[in-house]
DNA sequence: GGGCGATACTTTACGCCATAAGGAGATGCT
DNA sequence: AGCATCTCCTTATGGCGTAAAGTATCGCCC
């Protein structure tokens, strides 16, 4: 089951985000902490990656840490705020931002992440498939509502990341609001439905292929019209062809090929080489 | 929370969608159903739209039907399918095709749902404009995993519709393709973010400007290097202003004019100016 | 018309879930 | 030493989906 983020309380949910400011916490009574909104964090996002969304329960969490489901309510105010910062978490990966501690290093202003890129249409394109590749490793983000975003740092910076490749098109701030929808909610899409080809594919033993083959036969068999209701989609279904797990990433450059072009369209003046 | 759909049996599930062929039912013993598949969905779709995804329980659907929750497995294999089933039922609206029954109408070939156009760019936008308020009518559908296609006449009609409105553009299979999902991914991605802030708005009772001014106060609180660690994200954001629900609609026209440039830069040759 | 098998629907029960409430033990300041 | 404070536990409540088994109702066939 997918599960609705973003309904925690906001406040909580945003100073855990953000690496709340830390009461003095020197000369505090009682037992030391023995776990940490971090541990627990990694403890969920190993559990949902390993088990999947619907195993993702505070027992199971708990139990990874050795202890109870309540003990987690000590640093983390319910499962939906658990699943914000899971969530933020994972899209750290993209910028290589580490969301509460700036702590260590002296040099590495900002650790790149992505590497720099002569055209942006390379740079928006490296951006995409770092996050397509993250919604990829974590397929069970893709089930935490999208509704509602979250603002955790790591979002912020992969938006960031994205307006930074994007700049040197000039756009206009509406026209670039718009790329920006349409790219994020393209790949996010994308990888949910490669994830879901994934995840039958490994849930029922059935190579992708077999099982789309077994699915259009039944299909037919139960709409013997289908030719004839469906004709557009049969004649693209036919012209189809190709491997399975290609499709996806077909579909993904295509797709991506489209935004980027649309996004070309609308550049004011020539692009500036470099950003 | 969110649920996973598609996680049915899918024999079942698609047997349903489709209408199955129904046993004779003619000569059966046993009393008469006093409900329908029919009724189910209906039920179901009324609960989810009255009190969202989280209250959608067989125990609650039964209780709208003056049944328990277990009678509805008569029908019904289970909480997945009847998911699937809302689902398409949901999207049925789209195209106004009614899913089992043909039945009735004598003439009314197939009804249209949508006008027809002058140019395939007012067509798809017809078609994105149709998704999006279906989409804004039924919320929690969108809480409904995209993951793993239903395939059900509804969707499948939707797709064939939209596919009809590209077809003037000429476009090669591949790049259709791309086009589809990209267009078909931006509207469910934005009817997400719709749909989350009318939620949040009626539920908190604070009005979408309000809530978003208290979150962004806060978060400068939490983050007072904001404007440092996201620069691009500051500017892009002072230059939107703008009333809080046009600046969806607003978001909806840009990013789809992207799109609509974006497939006009595909076409092989000059578009014919009819479908 | 009497019985019998099939069907619709109910009650009950199981094992999950998130989490409210309250208690036990550890800790460190005064 | 006393005590407030904090972590973590046990227990309990009210939900969930659905398996299992019981009951009532219908229609066919003898």
């Amino acid at each position: 089951m997918t599960v609705y983020a973003g309904q925690g309380d906001a406040h909580r949910s945003l100073a855990l985000l953000w690496g709340a400011p830390e009461e003095p916490r020197a000369g505090r009574s009682g037992p030391k902490p023995g776990l940490s909104v971090d541990a627990i964090v990694s403890a969920g996002i190993a559990v949902a990656d390993a088990e999947g969304m619907a195993a993702l329960s505070m027992r199971a969490v708990g139990e990874r840490l050795g202890r109870t489901a309540m003990a987690l309510y000590t640093y983390v105010p319910g499962k939906a705020e658990l699943l914000d910062l899971m969530h933020d978490r994972v899209l750290a990966e993209l910028t290589g931002e580490l969301p509460p501690e700036p702590a260590a290093g002296p040099a590495a202003e900002h650790a790149p992440g992505l590497p720099p890129a002569e055209h942006w249409r390379d740079a928006v394109t490296a951006w995409a498939e770092a996050l397509y590749a993250c919604y990829l490793r974590h397929p069970w983000v893709l089930q935490v509502s999208q509704a509602r975003p979250v603002l955790g740092p790591a979002e912020l910076a992969a938006m960031e990341a994205l307006l930074r490749a994007l700049r040197p098109t000039g756009l206009a701030p509406r026209r670039l609001r718009g790329a920006v929808a349409a790219l994020w909610q393209f790949v996010r899409g994308l990888a949910a439905t490669t994830a879901d080809a994934r995840g039958a594919a490994a849930a029922t033993g059935v190579a992708d292929a077999d099982w789309w083959a077994a699915r259009s036969a039944r299909l037919v068999e139960l709409a013997p019209d289908f030719a004839e209701r469906f004709p557009l989609l049969t004649a693209l279904q036919s012209t189809g062809g190709g491997a399975p797990e290609d499709s996806h990433r077909e579909a993904f450059r295509t797709g991506l090929a489209v935004l980027l072009d649309g996004i070309a369209a609308g550049e004011p003046e020539e692009p500036s080489p470099t950003s």
